[in-house]
DNA sequence: AATGAATGAGATTTCATTCAT
DNA sequence: CATGAATGAAATCTCATTCAT
């Protein structure tokens, strides 16, 4: 009577990778307490014993979720910047507009708060992602840092980024709200990185 | 033979506050679904059974703590507007500073933070949250509102105050860290409500 | 559906004792480690929800089993000595026929190998069983030490509840047998406690 | 691209005698019930799937470890025996100092309380564990069964191999514990076999 | 023949909720 | 009104067994 499901062999990485997604997109939508193990399994597409192949854990699942997530972040910090080697204003632009997309998916905000919840509980959260936030700040100042001392650079990039994050928090229906946020927020963030606003 | 413990009858709102107040810190340090009804009832120092006395389960703990600490925000802004019902700027000073302390008490931004996650998922938690802002917003406009069209006050009101959460999602273990976090925190609100920066 | 289990309450001491003595038969049929927290539950009458308020979890079960066979051993060498306070040889006898006794209960015997498999991998049990033989070992000691060095009559005493222990690897099906076996058992248990056999 | 595993290909005998071996080491140290499957492939170095091209499943490596600990025994006696043809007394003191060898090591004697508790369980082990000493009792009747009726040597050959059983219920942590706890045992094994104790 | 990824039934444990006292 | 013992559904985790490679 019950489904059989049919027994498919897959490279480590390719489970490992499913899994991750699964977890993520259940994180998302119901937070990580919420989540059981089976509702992970189920929607990977593998057994519940699978998971405990590649974590020995629910903990441990949640703990790879916020390391790549937050190491995303990182990444698409650094490569809008590679993208523009020469121009300054618009590699900043670049970076403000890849925060600014990032906050307006409703999805990744979801966790970008789960996490932060989490963070506010659990002294590992907030080491990791302080240093990832640092990490940003040092590749930012690298590429603009004036003559602010390193702990303001800091703080003003942690804040720059956090004040997206607010922005996550407000739930905007109609358009027009949500450009009009936008905007505002990256007022805030160019005042944080001391940049006069450009035209346009 | 007597029972060593002492069964006192409370008045009920001295009940519920007791309940009430014990979740919320419960809430603060473990989050809402790791706390569970026993914890709540052990550090009310009442029996579960009692807990579903006063409320029908545990989301409606949940609910309740949600709605107290929502609208203990918006109590504070009304208060510090009607302290200064001349002065506007000081009115201002002590909106922003009132928004300010209680940013940096980590414990109760813990539990906004509980609150946004949650607000992430359940629509009424979202609608709840999103009233209150408005609520706010109208109170700065009543006495600030100048030139701009309400929809963009409302905005920036809200806005000012996730510049605020922002705060509250730094990691600030270092009193010289918070003292800057703040500052900027404060630059950034400003910014929103489009006042000059005062002498201080 | 479900037969609805009728909710009684219990006093503590009357709950343990049910736990107790349902978890010690299904570990005497069964052994530890087949044993479930349900098959224990079920046989109680109880829910397996309960059993973890008198047990933080399925080791404490079976180390209060241990403990408390362990010590009903020594209850009964001390009883059997205290029933014959002038009488030595009689005490001897009454001591000897209580081992027996329980040597022949092949319920009992069944707990006690399973008692001594987890003695040769835990080390507590181990301790605690040589605990109480060093125990039972003074109470003879205390009675019939005579000129043998005390570590003696320690190891004496042991061997010779060892070898009770060791009778109760047999299976015996004719009685004849078993009276022979017991006979055998009764002569080296004498050996060891260096008294002369009596007659009869 | 060459996997660095290498996977040889064994005579049959010499893969069952490697997963036989493993299997005995774990059940030792953890006992048959803790131990798993995945344990004994670790440690006999092949594969979980492998183990059952052996063995029908789990059961089926318990009762194999079973039957050969049993069949050790026997042979040992055997061999003691016909090594002295000539000499009884020599022949007997070979056969109490293979026994005691036995009992002194601490990992088989675990493994044969492991044993003897699941002969309390299965009948099976139980019927099989008898009849292996049933032969043994056989062995040394045919050499020294004097003018006693057989059943009695039977069950004095048994109870000779149940003192042996006593020692290995001891804890027997200090070297010259071990040693007075193997010369009481000796005491007790010449009194069942009706032999005086020789010197030395 | 050999591997080990994959399965799923079942074990342990937790906890919101109920209800006898 | 108040208690906390009792329940049972559901969660986490384990492991004997299977089977694609």
């Amino acid at each position: 009577m019950t489904e059989a499901r049919l027994r498919r062999v897959e490279a480590p990485e390719v489970r490992r990778a499913q899994i991750i997604d699964a977890a993520k997109r259940r994180f998302r939508e119901a937070g990580f307490h919420i989540t059981t193990m089976a509702d992970i399994a189920k929607l990977a597409g593998v057994s519940v014993g699978l998971l405990y192949r590649y974590f020995p854990g629910k903990n441990d699942v949640i703990r790879a979720i916020i390391e790549t997530d937050l190491e995303v972040q990182l990444d698409a910090v650094e490569q809008n910047l590679a993208a523009h080697p020469g121009d300054s204003a618009a590699a900043l632009d670049a970076v403000l507009n890849g925060v600014a997309a990032f906050a307006k998916d409703r999805e990744r905000t979801a966790l970008m708060l789960e996490i932060a919840a989490e963070a506010a509980r659990s002294p590992w959260v907030a080491t990791l992602a302080a240093g990832i936030q640092s990490r940003i700040a040092a590749l930012i100042t690298e590429r603009f840092g004036a003559g602010l001392p390193p702990a303001e650079i800091d703080m003003r990039v942690r804040m720059m980024l956090n004040v997206f994050t607010a922005l996550a928090l407000n739930t905007h229906d109609k358009p027009e709200d949500q450009a009009l946020a936008l905007k505002l927020t990256m007022q805030m963030a160019r005042l944080m990185l001391g940049v006069e606003p450009r035209e346009g």
